[in-house]
DNA sequence: ATTATCTATAGATCTATAGATAATGC
DNA sequence: ATTATCTATAGATCTATAGATAATGC
């Protein structure tokens, strides 16, 4: 018991004003990632400033720019850390080639509403706002097309996708969407936030399965 | 020829600075609507300006607050004149018990996305921002409320609704993710913005059935 | 007289930077 | 010496209001 707890991290650097301590001992990276994904989620990206976000962290506005560039580097990487384990599973999924397609193409719809709509702040949210659109977020956008081409080659392994083998426009379609079901999947929970998140998840994938053509078996 | 066209409106008040004269003809309302809509659906309602508005209406930033209260006046008038259409199709649909149930969900549903995607500026894009959600605009949510029930009731008409009969629950689940699809249909489409309207009004309306558990018939 | 616009601006932000300060580490 | 924070603030907005102005209408 040598660094004990209860004083605290004993951390290098001026305090912080007594006023504003958190003391949830996580970095303090970490905090205003967590304070801007609740802000952005909630409020938008364009209506939450810098300081109701530091100060939601536990520090003073200005002290953020030690730890970020600035706003939109908080928004990149809030992107990027969520596509990020949605893209790990589905290239795990996509070699997995013993299992059909359709299973595949369902644990991956579930994992994502999971991802998206679970956890403490609804991340989910950050795909309807209008500024992950912007040319500014180019890393995110490349794992985001990754990982729609990755549904797309699920959905065509399942016996629906394959009877569009020909058509191209079709599958694209089609996987257009399924992936924007998901994508936009923040939209239907937000409506009953109360639902649990598993129930919806699993209620969510089947709809997408059925979309894509494929009756989940299992009713 | 006596009002002659050439000459413009010829309209009451003082004229416009030169420079931003549109001599678009139609009423400044409109014209103001018409910009925030074009604004508010690319850029987001907080990042969007009044400047920005009005100025893309041809008159300057305080002209506007002659037409209207202020910006979220603009959004209220955007968002209750995107559901109303809607609305009404949804009423008349429901009356008209001669057709089946599943029939008339398909036609609601592919008017909706016609409206919502199809026009000049893609008001559907309005239903992903955060602001909308606020308590501001109960009207507009007193109005999507009734339309929502309308999806309902449609959905428990169909056959394989009326096997959800007992599950309230489960029915209410079913229509969220119906309801749901069609009112993020903007995120859909604004992934493959050069797709026909109507090819994808047709499919994301296929899409909401076969999510319902009825098969559109006519492959 | 009425109307629709304009110019000008007050007051309230908001982002980002500059420079001081109070800890720990060596 | 290094680090993480603080205080203070410059510069750039942005919303909404006040009051002047240039048309038409009577």
């Amino acid at each position: 018991m040598s660094a004990g707890a209860d004083e605290g991290p004993r951390r290098v650097g001026r305090p912080r004003a007594d006023r504003l301590r958190r003391q949830s001992g996580r970095p303090p990276r970490e905090e205003l990632l967590c304070a801007a994904a609740e802000l952005f989620t909630d409020l938008g990206y364009a209506a939450t400033t810098t300081r109701a976000v530091a100060e939601r962290a536990g520090m003073r506005q200005a002290t953020m720019y030690h730890h970020f560039g600035g706003k939109e580097d908080l928004l990149a990487e809030l992107l990027e850390s969520t596509v990020a384990p949605s893209l790990a599973l589905a290239r795990e999924l996509l070699a997995d080639t013993a299992r059909p397609a359709a299973r595949r193409l369902w644990e991956l719809c579930r994992s994502d509403v999971l991802l998206l709509c679970g956890g403490p702040h609804h991340l989910g949210a950050l795909y309807l706002l209008p500024e992950p659109a912007g040319a500014r977020f180019a890393r995110f956008h490349h794992m985001r097309g990754e990982l729609r081409d990755a549904y797309r080659e699920l959905l065509a392994g399942t016996r629906a996708g394959a009877e569009l083998a020909g058509d191209g426009a079709g599958l694209a379609l089609r996987n257009d969407l399924v992936f924007g079901l998901i994508e936009g999947v923040m939209l239907i929970h937000r409506a009953a936030p109360t639902r649990p998140v598993h129930v919806f998840a699993e209620a969510a994938a089947d709809a997408a399965l059925r979309i894509a053509g494929v009756l989940p078996d299992a009713a």
